[in-house]
DNA sequence: TGTATTCGATACACCGATGTATCGAAACCC
DNA sequence: GGGTTTCGATACATCGGTGTATCGAATACA
């Protein structure tokens, strides 16, 4: 019952029926919003009975937790990727572009995220969990910083490396709420970009705020 | 139902009525959060039957919507007037100081309001709503911000007053963010402190970020 | 104070979703 | 390919919430 006790005995196509099930989520989810959707609407866009899902999962709450836990994985890793892409030293405003890019691609992402930080603001033990996450993403940034110390301007008036990258992840959560009321996505890349750079170094950008 | 068409004959144990079952729902709605609450819970919450519900209301969201209408307004006042306090010029770090005592004051409210966000993000009509709550809001930042030019030391790479404003808006809502999650206030408002000033200022503040 | 009107409590019918128990059919292993 | 195990579909009982219609009580107004 949706717990793997030792040795799973056997699978296979229960990988591809919970793969289904996930993605089915996500796209409710994010239309919907957890908290108004029930299994048999997952089940529903899934194409699979009750019986899947309960097979797979023992609540709604365990498949979102999976859920993000997979996504935010994959956001996770594609913002490594992004921060590990130049050389040792340089190009901060280059490595603000990529990840602004990969934070921003996505709108049912940051809804589905969102529901999540609301959900996990409600139950301590979710909480802890997503707060690991952002640790482990912060600790990217404030590595990537620091290797960048030096041979960029440094960032200014917030501390050390990992009280900037504090401010990053600020900004991030920020801007992805103006983002969801105004679903400007360009607006919201530049303007990101704009406050990163503010942030990480000393003075320069060229502004435009004429929006909402 | 629900509607006064032109003029309500009578009244007045109708408005108490009102008021404690959006006063209960606010409780309801900050514990369980919007969309795992049911109509009964806030009516028992309140102390009334459904009945007294559905001749003030005629859906949760409706009266999701009044409720959040009137904290925000609320919270709005208590920002301008934390704002208007001081003389014409300046003390930046003191209006800092009080507004962010304004903000960050319940955290059941920062609940209800992330929850009102994720709502919004949902259906355009209330998105349309909370974003002119939102430009109200920044407006009065932005005029004090603009009384405050020239007397101290100009913002900074923000561009004009109103960019500024937006991005004090943002870094509320990213230390919201962090404060659902770790439920430390006083931690948040120090550093939504920091963040601020950082902002506003040119270069001064002493931070320390060793946490989570 | 009496009367007209509004407000809110009670009762009812109605889904829709939940979780479980059972059973047929895939998938694995040899 | 046959036997065995696992997976997922179907059927069932149940529960909680919804919305409406009705009626008594509280309130305003003269």
């Amino acid at each position: 019952m949706a717990v793997e006790g030792t040795t799973g005995r056997v699978t296979r196509r229960r990988a591809r029926t919970r793969a289904n099930l996930l993605d089915a989520a996500f796209s409710v989810f994010a239309a919907k919003g957890f908290g108004h959707v029930s299994i048999e609407e997952v089940c529903e866009a899934a194409g699979y009975s009750r019986g899947a899902f309960y097979s797979n999962f023992s609540s709604l709450d365990e498949l979102f937790f999976a859920l993000y836990q997979e996504r935010a994985d994959l956001i996770a890793e594609q913002v490594s990727g992004a921060l590990a892409l130049d050389g040792p030293g340089l190009d901060v405003p280059g490595a603000v572009d990529r990840v602004t890019d990969v934070l921003l691609l996505d709108r049912d992402w940051l809804l589905v995220k969102t529901d999540f930080l609301v959900h996990a603001a409600r139950d301590p033990d979710v909480a802890r969990s997503l707060l690991e996450h952002r640790a482990r993403l912060r600790q990217a940034i404030a590595d990537r910083l620091a290797r960048a110390r030096g041979h960029t301007a440094l960032p200014a008036v917030l501390g050390d490396t990992d009280g900037a990258a504090h401010a990053v992840v600020a900004a991030y959560d920020g801007v992805t709420a103006q983002l969801l009321l105004d679903r400007d996505v360009e607006h919201a890349r530049t303007w990101l970009k704009q406050l990163l750079t503010a942030l990480l170094t000393d003075g320069s950008g060229t502004p435009d705020h004429t929006r909402n």
